[in-house]
DNA sequence: TTTAAACTTAAAGCACAGTTTAAAGCCGGC
DNA sequence: GCCGGCTTTAAACTGTGCTTTAAGTTTAAA
């Protein structure tokens, strides 16, 4: 027991396998593999895929996601451009919760609207 | 002047002229037309687009939107049914809002993280 | 031992939200 | 009166992120 299995790491973040073979297919997660070509995923890889997920629903595109794990591969040398990488991220994502406030400003105004029409 | 050109309404709210037929055929917004064909945007339809537009950055697939100004044209006798999809609606943005600042934690982490690695 | 789950490649398909293309029609200014 | 730019249509195409299919082989667990 050196590892998960790829049900059992897809079942821990409730996503299916063959989007882990898709993630590996687009070389952003690289499991190891037993003698018999079974992947296997160890705890850095979960760790790996719980940042796959985190800026996947943040809004991050695959390729962008794959670009930081390719970084991360080639060493500390990459350590500045990954900060550079995460910093505008977390604009972006303050960008997309700004927005989303302001919207929802304008759903409760028509909430209470409707209520008042209703009432 | 009885109205604004799709050009005219187009860049109003800065997205393509094509973007507002593609929103006719999908049967959302229904501008009028002059005599030779020509779109005319009322008042009214930009204000119907400005809710498109909140909708969709909020998250809202374009077939409730046009299922919300589907019952807008059917009158009073839907008020409750709108109310009721605002406010699930503004239930699933605040959710949206709570997981993007979940994840905004995680990015800072690794924000810190790096910085303490490059320093 | 049986059966569930793992593996492979390659390709097709899907949902969403436009975007692009092609071929034509209409209109204001010089 | 014609040029350039705007308008019209329908349909094909794009990009993203999977999802499914096929068709076969191998392995792991009860």
């Amino acid at each position: 027991m050196e590892g998960y299995s790829i049900s059992q790491a897809a079942e821990r973040f409730g996503i299916e396998p063959h989007t882990l073979r898709f993630y590996e297919k687009e070389g952003i997660i690289h499991p190891q593999r037993t003698q018999n070509g079974i992947r296997v995923y160890t705890e850095e890889n979960l760790g790996q895929l719980e940042m796959v997920l985190c800026l996947k629903s943040t809004g991050m595109p695959l390729k962008d996601i794959k670009r930081y794990f390719d970084l991360v591969e080639q060493g500390d040398e990459t350590l500045e451009e990954r900060l550079r990488i995460f910093e505008e991220h977390r604009a972006h994502v303050l960008e997309g919760i700004a927005e989303l406030q302001k919207h929802l400003e304008k759903i409760e105004h028509k909430i209470a609207y409707l209520k008042k029409q209703g009432a």
